[in-house]
DNA sequence: AACGCGGGGGC
DNA sequence: GCCCCAGCGTT
């Protein structure tokens, strides 16, 4: 009887400079002598502890480490441990993280603090994940860096490292929505290391010293340069690719008509999403009497919010029994159109065909 | 997938 | 002004 095979590995996500787990383990090995050598002397570093773990990762939810700084130390200073903070009226915590923001994070530290002296400590970051406001990055920040759990984070700095080490031109919708694609190549390069909190937090610091995104990359001093797919590259800073914004792309016909040296205009009623109040060319829909020309005098594009308009002017004639009434409508003389507020794109159409007819 | 949540930093 | 920051919860 032949000896049952062991199941086969689990598929790793890896990447062309990072091709198995010998390689991550190499990557993962100059990280962490990087980390050792270059870490910043965080206060949350310096007593590393479950509770500050906790409180340093929740002020530095969407919050920038320079802004937390003063609040972290104060915070410690007046409740030095989970007691404490159970102990404590609302009404104090919300006074020491007054000017910080997302004051939420704060109900929810005290409700985990409440939790946490009635029923005990969250074991690993499943039991975290199920705590109000700790969601994936927080359960995996707290439990690999105050529990040694092996599991990886993906912050917007890991989004930006993993996808530069991969050359990664995936054009994501939102860094948020890169989060979840990379976990498994961020997991992948966790396994090969040796001490889960600090890799973690390695990630998190080669990207905001080295990896950098409002200034070109530093990659000439960066510890894993030989296992990045970018590395050097003059377009290295572009990643990640962040789709622009969904736009929704519209067409509009509109009408040029001209009432001896009178131009007809219409403008968005004061309640309009967008544009109210501005004089702009009348719509084709909006005039089905007028007879329009077969060829637009002029196709032009431009983008409001999230939509790609293609506009096309059409000149056209209007019978006088079918001249719309109402405050919404104007025949314009050419000072007249001077007073008038249009938007920019109408301005300077205006502008353009002043001259015809 | 898209918002709201808050305040600040970088460009 | 706009995007982003050691994100999360809601819709």
């Amino acid at each position: 009887m032949p000896a049952i095979k062991s199941t086969p590995p689990k598929p790793k996500a890896f990447c062309a400079k990072i091709p198995d787990r010998k390689n991550a383990a190499a990557f993962a090995r100059a990280l962490a002598g990087w980390y050792a050598q270059s870490a910043r002397k965080l206060p949350w570093r310096q007593i590393p502890s479950l509770y500050s773990t906790v409180v340093s990762e929740f002020m530095l939810q969407q919050t920038q480490i320079s802004t937390v700084l003063p609040y972290f130390e104060k915070w410690l200073r007046r409740f030095p441990d989970f007691e404490a903070l159970a102990k404590a009226p609302e009404a104090a915590l919300l006074k020491h993280w007054e000017g910080l923001g997302y004051y939420s994070r704060a109900r929810n530290l005290h409700a985990l603090a409440k939790e946490i002296c009635a029923s005990g400590i969250p074991e690993n970051s499943r039991q975290w994940l199920r705590m109000k406001g700790v969601g994936p990055y927080t359960a995996a920040a707290i439990s690999s860096i105050a529990q040694g759990e092996k599991i990886a984070l993906v912050d917007g700095n890991v989004v930006r490292v993993l996808t530069r080490l991969s050359a990664d031109k995936t054009p994501y919708p939102s860094a948020s929505a890169a989060i979840a694609p990379l976990q498994p190549f961020a997991q992948s390069l966790m396994d090969a290391a040796q001490n889960p909190g600090a890799h973690n937090q390695a990630m998190m610091e080669l990207g905001a010293l080295i990896c950098t995104r409002n200034r070109p990359p530093e990659c000439l001093l960066c510890p894993v340069r030989i296992f990045c797919a970018v590395a050097g590259r003059a377009d290295a800073q572009d990643f990640p690719f962040l789709a622009a914004k969904k736009t929704e792309r519209v067409e509009k016909d509109r009408l040029w008509i001209k009432h001896g040296k009178k131009l007809l205009l219409r403008r968005a009623h004061a309640q309009a999403k967008r544009l109210a109040q501005l004089w702009e060319l009348p719509l084709k829909e909006d005039l089905p009497q007028a007879i329009c020309q077969k060829e637009p005098l002029m196709v032009k594009k431009r983008g409001i919010s999230n939509q790609q308009i293609t506009e096309r002017i059409f000149g056209a004639r209007l019978a006088p029994k079918n001249f719309p009434k109402g405050e919404q409508w104007i025949w314009a003389d050419e000072k007249k159109l001077h007073a008038l507020t249009l938007s920019g794109p109408h301005r300077r159409w205006v502008n353009l065909l002043k001259d015809f007819r």
